[in-house]
RNA sequence: CGCGGGGUGGAGCAGCUCGGUAGCUCGCUGGGCUCAUAACCCAGAGGUCGCAGGUUCAAAUCCUGCCCCCGCUACCA
């Protein structure tokens, strides 16, 4: 098997709270499941992602609270961190965009995209706070719309008539933050050039034939009307712009969205060097046979297919205006936008403020993670929105990894331990052993296929049937009556049935890896199968004065592999004990109660 | 005429690219089993595949029009 460098680039989330459970079925859970499967497979993989904690809306919240940007950003990064951690995602490194190093490699790229002359200096007239003089977004202007004259369009768009507007022409504008009038100024910022990028951003998109059409489509649809876009705001909470006359301003920084999609490329280099080998990244970012998966929900795919790599094309020196490579070098870009669409919760949109939303730190303190990864992925958005209900989490986690897959692995390790106390050796197979052997092997081509396609829900789908065909080989083969009548029969049946609960245990590594380490341990005897990030404290590479910071990273090299590995003839079976809880169906009126309260 | 996704038995979905007995996971009814967290296995009932046209020997699947739901619309993240 060829061993290639896969870079898993996940979404950072926004640090201005926690995130609730749509954010993690949109990137977090379909990233992991990648990752988990790549490494069995063989490959290397990479996985990087941070919080992204610059922004208006993170500054807004800050003055709010009455605490700095950075406080306020301390305290999510850290919220986030242990959610992730705890959901078992397997992240090379989680880090920050308030680090030194990310400050660094976003100013390197501005230089060098500036350098090729893919930014430039332009005027514009914009929104202003005038107690502030903070960029007001066009979002958080709010007015009568001069359209239909409804009181409380929004400065981008009428929530009524549903026109799209430009704040500016807003009747009575007012601030939704502190009510003010906004003051709209003459102000200068830096452009990314984007319509230098039309002709090479469409000859790449038209080849990505392998994305999911809709995204391709999408973006296809896009460059029609680029636009430079402004990648400077007039803030005091951001990357400052390396250029002399700004570096020191109070009120010009880089906007958010700029420094968050760079985060993929500075957090790979950080890793590097923490692993102790500052070019450890390269390959992964500059090998041609390297392959780049980007994970994240719809909303952000014009980031991760048309903003990022005309970001990525300009620093290697591609694009109407030519130029040439970065200090770094020249670097890849996306092999593959994989984009999930909205969980929906109960019917209705997340939203934190009408209280429509179960948290994912409240979520896994009452749940175990594998029920939660479970359902998203049988029932994620992977390709529509989706419902969450509580209802159906229920259902699926007593009938379906209960029911099913538990109880199988119960029903069959308690035989083996309750009749023979140690793994049988097979004796001579009957037809029906080894269709069901040749089953389960069959589905490591299938499933890894799947998963490599990123068709999670049919893979995960295909495993669940060898789980299935496992049950009914039991019952056909009723083992518990030949203890008297033919114990070397039962031995076998025994033996293949477990063998099938370890290669399902295999196969359910990439969705469930903490109940598969627990299979694992109950047949192999040996911890430590699929391996769990750790949250760990490091300090900045020049520490003179500067805080300390937790970082998400581990050690996924366990020797897992993706193959049926026969199991050990002779190994003593302890009886089990359950792996996965039932849920009491109370617990949908219990979760129904704290979700709508007053209702 | 902004863009995209969806409308398939009670629920949630697959199938639609490359037309040809409508499938899966549940639920329901009946039966079996009793090793297992009352879990597991089998059988059955239940759908004119949003609506109306069209193409075809044949359409859930292709074409046209319409209705409804959802999301996005990048200088919010």
């Amino acid at each position: 098997m060829s061993s290639e460098h896969i870079l898993t680039a996940v979404a950072w989330p926004y640090a201005n709270g926690p995130r609730h459970i749509g954010h993690v079925a949109g990137f977090g859970v379909p990233s992991d499941v990648f990752a988990r499967y790549q490494r069995m497979a063989g490959n290397k993989v990479l996985m990087v992602s941070g919080t992204d904690e610059h922004g208006t809306p993170i500054q807004v919240q800050a003055d709010k609270e009455g605490v700095t940007p950075r406080a306020l950003a301390d305290r999510n990064a850290l919220v986030i961190a242990k959610d992730l951690q705890n959901l078992g995602l397997s992240y090379d490194l989680f880090t920050r965009t308030t680090t030194q190093n990310h400050y660094e490699v976003t100013q390197q790229l501005f230089l060098a995209l500036l350098a090729n002359g893919y930014i430039f200096p332009q005027t514009q007239l914009g929104a202003i706070s005038p107690s502030t003089g903070r960029t007001l977004p066009d979002r958080y202007i709010e007015g009568t719309c001069p359209i239909c004259s409804y009181p409380s369009a929004r400065g981008d768009q009428c929530d009524n008539c549903g026109n799209q507007l430009d704040p500016i022409d807003l009747i009575d504008p007012r601030s939704r933050i502190n009510g003010e009038t906004p003051k709209f100024v003459e102000t200068e910022h830096y452009f990314l050039d984007l319509p230098a990028f039309a002709e090479v951003l469409g000859d790449w998109l038209k080849k990505q034939d392998h994305w999911r059409p809709n995204v391709q489509r999408f973006s296809l649809n896009l460059l029609d009307d680029l636009k430079p876009r402004a990648i400077t705001r007039d803030l005091d909470w951001g990357v400052p712009v390396p250029l002399d006359g700004w570096r020191d301003r109070p009120d010009k920084r880089i906007y958010v969205w700029f420094d968050a999609v760079i985060g993929y490329l500075s957090a790979s280099i950080e890793w590097a060097r923490r692993t102790g080998d500052p070019d450890a990244w390269r390959p992964f970012w500059q090998d041609p046979d390297s392959r780049a998966y980007y994970f994240m929900g719809k909303d952000n795919i014009v980031f991760h297919s048309e903003i990022w790599p005309a970001m990525l094309f300009g620093y290697s020196g591609i694009g109407a205006k030519g130029g040439k490579p970065g200090p770094l070098g020249a670097l890849n870009r996306p092999h593959e936008v994989v984009s999930s669409e909205f969980l929906t919760m109960e019917g209705k949109k997340f939203s934190s403020s009408r209280s429509v939303v179960i948290y994912v730190g409240d979520m896994l303190s009452r749940y175990d993670a594998d029920a939660l990864r479970y359902y998203l992925a049988v029932a994620g958005p992977e390709s529509q929105d989706t419902d969450f209900t509580w209802s159906e989490f229920v259902r699926r986690n007593n009938e379906e990894l209960v029911g099913t897959w538990g109880n199988l692995v119960n029903r069959t390790v308690s035989m083996v331990s309750k009749n023979l106390g140690a793994i049988p050796a097979a004796g001579a197979l009957t037809d029906a052993d080894h269709a069901l052997l040749e089953t389960s092997r069959g589905a490591f081509a299938t499933v890894g296929e799947l998963l490599a396609r990123s068709r999670q829900k049919a893979a995960i789908g295909e495993a669940m049937n060898v789980v299935g065909a496992a049950n009914k080989y039991l019952s056909d083969m009723e083992p518990w009556k030949l203890r008297t009548s033919d114990p070397d029969r039962m031995a076998s049946v025994l033996h293949v049935a477990l063998q099938i609960v370890d290669d399902a245990k295999t196969l359910l590594t990439p969705f469930l890896p903490s109940s598969s380490s627990q299979v694992h341990a109950m047949i192999r005897g040996a911890d430590g199968w699929a391996a769990m990030p750790e949250l760990v404290e490091v300090d900045e590479p020049t520490a003179a004065g500067s805080p300390s910071y937790s970082v998400l990273t581990g050690n996924y090299e366990t020797g897992a592999r993706w193959a049926s590995t026969p199991i050990e003839a002779g190994r003593l079976l302890a009886p089990p004990t359950p792996i996965f809880a039932k849920l009491d169906p109370s617990v949908v009126d219990e979760e129904l109660a704290r979700l709508a309260p007053g209702d």
